[in-house]
DNA sequence: CTTGCGCGACGTTTTACTTCA
DNA sequence: TATGAAGTAAAACGTCGCGCA
């Protein structure tokens, strides 16, 4: 059963096993307004030197109280935070005095600590999307722009960012997961197949008409280097070859090829289409 | 080298919302 | 039709580790 706000991620996804064994995910990392993060930072608070404060019970200053209210959003009725707000909200950059102004008097007066879930607008949502795919993380300028743009507190703005790369992996995992699975079954059908065939190569082999018209089993050199057979000079070449040019120049061994296995064409296995 | 800070990742909690009996 | 339980998505939070100055 689904909510019904499914967001559709809209995820660009770039699976690939050709070239790169690792697949990846594609997202545009921060092409354009990649300010310099460091210089931008605000003078958080250290979180080690609040913690353990409740900073909801700080009673906030009617000026935040009003600037926070200017920036809340429109359509957010209400909108209180958890009696646990983190310390990094006591900041200037959050202007978090705004928690209390939006939990009510009731709450203010009872000391409840439970926070109201304010539910972003869908042009809230679709502008913070847009910005996503722009780019999944955000420096504090972009954020504070974001916030500001879209009447949210900048704490809003990134554990948005936060939970929507959350959800980007999450997608990726199960997309990788469905993929090895695929991946996993092709490779037991495939492996089932070479079973099969082995039991008919037996078969033949043990079938004396086989070797009535089957050459010997040859001795080829490879060349442990390269990995290469060597070539006979002459096309006419007996059972038995060595390793030239090439090889020689490596420490070519003669090794012994079973010519039962060269049935099996060498080509690269591809999980996913392995008859293809 | 140590320390403090900022930030992202990750797991969890809480809330808003939908569905269904 | 109204209602409450169950399920789900997502907003918000706490904690940890890492990089940097």
């Amino acid at each position: 059963m689904m909510a019904g706000n499914d967001d559709g991620l809209g995820l660009s996804l770039g699976l690939s096993f050709d070239s790169h064994p690792h697949r990846h995910l594609q997202l545009n990392l921060m092409p354009s307004w990649t300010n310099d993060a460091s210089s931008d930072r605000t003078s958080e608070t250290g979180r080690s030197l609040l913690r353990g404060i409740d900073v909801n019970r700080i009673p906030p200053s009617t000026a935040d109280c009003e600037e926070e209210a200017a920036m809340s959003s429109p359509n957010s009725t209400v909108s209180s935070v958890s009696g646990k707000r983190s310390e990094r909200e006591t900041n200037g950059e959050d202007l978090d005095g705004d928690r209390d102004c939006f939990r009510g008097i009731s709450d203010e007066e009872d000391g409840e600590t439970s926070r109201k879930k304010l539910r972003l607008t869908k042009d809230q949502s679709a502008v913070l999307e847009d910005s996503f795919k722009e780019h999944n993380t955000l420096n504090p300028k972009q954020k504070l722009a974001l916030a500001k743009q879209l009447g949210l507190r900048p704490r809003q703005v990134e554990v948005w960012f936060q939970n929507r790369r959350a959800r980007t992996k999450l997608k990726q995992t199960e997309v990788d997961c469905e993929f090895l699975k695929r991946c996993c079954e092709n490779l037991t059908d495939e492996n089932r197949r070479l079973q099969k065939e082995v039991q008919e190569l037996r078969a033949l082999k043990l079938s004396p008409q086989f070797y009535m018209h089957m050459t010997p089993p040859t001795t080829l050199t490879m060349c442990p280097s390269c990995e290469r057979v060597a070539v006979p000079p002459s096309t006419s070449a007996p059972t038995t070859v060595t390793r030239v040019g090439q090889a020689q120049a490596h420490h070519a061994r003669p090794i012994h090829i079973n010519p039962w296995a060269s049935a099996i064409p060498a080509r690269p296995f591809n999980a996913l289409h392995p008859r293809s």
